[in-house]
DNA sequence: TACATTCCCCGCCAGT
DNA sequence: ATACTGGCGGGGAATG
């Protein structure tokens, strides 16, 4: 059997970030790790030479005529989720999916995808600034803004930027199974399988450290502290603040309230530890301030759709 | 699973 | 007038 063909599409403007994930996955040799080879084709729409977004310029080998034999299609972004793309472009994609290619729009390619009504009656998802736009534009198209991305028979696509490169190891790991896609994984320095939405990156808080800014302060010692327990009146007191006071402004500089702060925050050093120790899921709900284990499993199961110990597996590359 | 209790979030409004 | 503060309390979620 012949190696599969991955075409991905390159456009004008392109993001180097967003062109080079997919090649990353596909187009290296992971021999090393026994993957087996994959034929990669960046092709174009647009003439073969093209400029990036970073000021430098590449040329493609292909144009369209080499998605006729691409077992996989990658729209790894767009210019930005207005611009329409050729109708060529829309064409060729819809060929391909009727003669039963895989199509995938990572990021913004989630627009060409739906542009080409291949969306229609699909769950997607794309980046969380576009995710509203993307819904009042294609209001056949269930939108999933919390996930970083969505495998619906066929059509895949993926969240922001970072997200594209879960969603090309899932792609991965479709064709070559699990064990070698964490090899890869690995090797790339990344957790085999994130699990969880990207609602986690939307306004994880980094506490823009004001001088002298009380509230700033309290954070970074909470999160230093995160194995006692805490409550609004100690916190508020700590920072000098009335509860209803300390409340707002702590959500006007995090964006996010008190406790889904604090829990966020137990919640990704339990990871931490989960990653990084052989503590028991007891000493590790303890440790990250956890009320007892069950509550740990039960945020845990919430956030990440999975449970500590397998969470602590998939991690270690035994999934 | 059902329940009681505690804790939290936030709109509202009066005070500074 | 304008901006910030903080007490109150309903609705709701978390906890044990």
């Amino acid at each position: 059997m012949s190696a599969p063909t991955i075409a991905v599409i390159a456009f004008d403007q392109i993001s180097p970030f967003h062109l080079s994930i997919p090649c990353t996955v596909f187009g290296q040799d992971w021999s090393r790790v026994g993957a087996p080879a994959f034929q990669l084709v960046v092709c174009s729409a647009e003439g073969r030479k093209l400029a990036t977004s970073a000021g430098f310029r590449i040329e493609t080998a292909h144009g369209l005529e080499a998605l006729q034999q691409a077992d996989t299609i990658i729209v790894p972004s767009w210019r930005n989720g207005d611009e329409p793309a050729p109708p060529a472009l829309l064409a060729a994609l819809r060929a391909a999916h009727a003669r039963g290619a895989r199509l995938v729009g990572l990021c913004l390619g989630s627009f060409v995808l739906a542009e080409a009504g291949l969306l229609d009656g699909k769950s997607a998802t794309t980046h969380w600034l576009w995710a509203q736009s993307f819904a009042q534009r294609f209001p056949q198209v269930h939108v999933n803004p919390n996930v970083l991305y969505v495998d619906d028979g066929g059509v895949l696509t993926s969240a922001g930027t970072a997200a594209a490169l879960d969603c090309c190891l899932h792609l991965l790991r479709l064709h070559c199974g699990a064990e070698i896609t964490n090899r890869v994984a690995r090797y790339l320095v990344v957790p085999p399988h994130r699990q969880g939405g990207q609602a986690q990156y939307i306004e994880q808080p980094l506490p823009a450290s004001a001088n002298g800014d009380r509230l700033s302060e309290i954070l970074h010692w909470a999160a230093q502290h995160l194995q006692q327990a805490h409550t609004l009146d100690t916190l508020a007191e700590r920072a000098l603040m009335s509860r209803r006071t300390f409340t707002r402004r702590f959500k006007q500089l995090t964006g996010t309230t008190v406790g889904k702060w604090l829990l966020s925050q137990r919640l990704a050093l339990a990871q931490r530890l989960l990653e990084s120790t052989d503590q028991s899921v007891d000493l590790i709900a303890s440790g990250a301030g956890f009320g007892s284990a069950v509550s740990l499993r039960q945020h845990f199961a919430t956030a990440f759709r999975t449970s500590p110990s397998h969470y602590r597996r998939e991690f270690r590359g035994i999934g």
